[in-house]
DNA sequence: AATGCTATCCCCCAGAAAGGGGGATATTTT
DNA sequence: AAAATATCCCCCTTTCTGGGGGATAGCATT
């Protein structure tokens, strides 16, 4: 037999709630086991409810979506949880990604999206719309117009990851005065003169 | 009047290329301007193709999609690719993202998926297959069950930015003494006893 | 052929930072 | 009441940093 997916909605907007209610469970396999207007409300629930699925707005009375992520997933650590929200601003976006949302949608999305959605994170997967895809890709890219060189890029990274001029010389086999002319290098294109301006500034111009 | 979008194909399968041909091409805005079997193939033709989307395989003979994509995007920098491909290694994906990739579809994708990303990156926008969205979404997740507390989570997160104990301390408003013994306890809950070890303990166990 | 860029290596120096010890104390959380 | 956390204090030596001054060989573009 198929077990049907549990799904839990908090969502402050009584006519939303509603709205998405119906929607979720005209899908065969799908089963609203209950619906809250704040996780205050719905805390002494959850584990009760054993969903399989959150739909978890971050706008609402009381404690916010994005704080209650963090505890939820500890408590129910297998309940996969999208963020559906009107907000997709990257920090938001970011905050949620890594407080452990499987899915981030905005309210614009269509009904078969959050269908769709819903079955891809109950299996562990990923689930966002097109503008938050859109924020997240862009928040990979790398400058390709760097002024550093290879080398230099190397070296600058891995003092990014705390490694001293003498530990990045015996792992690069090179004399250790050859690390500090490229860093002094680095230093003027950056127009820095320490180690935190220039990690600061490759970081926000994204040379690393 | 409405603009077509230019469209070009690179992708050494003749078959599969052609299919993908006659499936855009048959949209009534979209329009196939050329198709190559390789990069280099397509190099000198691609400045004249003014494409406004590229979809670009990464296996193919001679130089490689994700070889080929740094150098599409300088010479293009207003044309945006889309990588699809069979492979989902998180390697390939977050290489080809950091490289300027607008979107990443896996082969498996549905004729209307690749037809909504085409779009969606002509306006700058994000596309990408719900196993990629799977891995690039993992990638951010923080582990929520760190032993490091909410402070040395902080100092920590400042040491990888390179910061000095002074200017953390200043920053913070306390001694660099309060510093420095919050790192004492880093290190012994890392089992690490240098900052570029705690940096690549607590990245590799995503506690920063 | 010449210029420029890159990667490599060498020396001086003073001051800053790191890491290993040993503590104490107040607040918060459990 | 006990444990964890955040704050601060002292000792010490070694290492690292950043600023200054170079040199040289290879490679690419012009």
């Amino acid at each position: 037999m198929n077990q049907s997916l549990r799904i839990v909605l908090i969502e402050d907007d009584d006519i939303i709630r509603m709205g998405y209610q119906s929607l979720l469970n005209e899908v065969e396999d799908f089963n609203v086991v209950n619906s809250y207007a704040s996780y205050d409300l719905a805390r002494k629930h959850l584990e009760a409810d054993q969903p399989d699925v959150i739909l978890l707005d971050i706008q609402m009375p009381g404690t916010n979506g994005l704080q209650a992520l963090p505890i939820i997933k500890k408590a129910l650590p297998n309940t996969n949880i999208i963020i559906l929200t009107v907000f997709d601003s990257p920090e938001l976006v970011f905050e949620a990604l890594t407080m452990g949302a499987g899915g981030y949608l905005t309210k614009n999305s269509s009904a078969a999206k959050i269908i769709d959605a819903v079955r891809e994170v109950s299996t562990g997967g990923g689930a966002m719309s097109t503008n938050v895809a859109r924020i997240v890709m862009h928040s990979f890219q790398k400058n390709l117009n760097s002024p550093l060189t290879k080398r230099e890029t190397e070296i600058l990274d891995r003092i990014a990851n705390g490694q001293t001029k003498s530990q990045i010389a015996s792992d690069l086999f090179i004399d250790q005065e050859t690390v500090r002319s490229h860093v002094k290098n680095i230093y003027i294109k950056l127009d820095v003169n320490s180690k935190a301006d220039a990690i600061k500034t490759a970081k926000e111009k994204r040379f690393i």
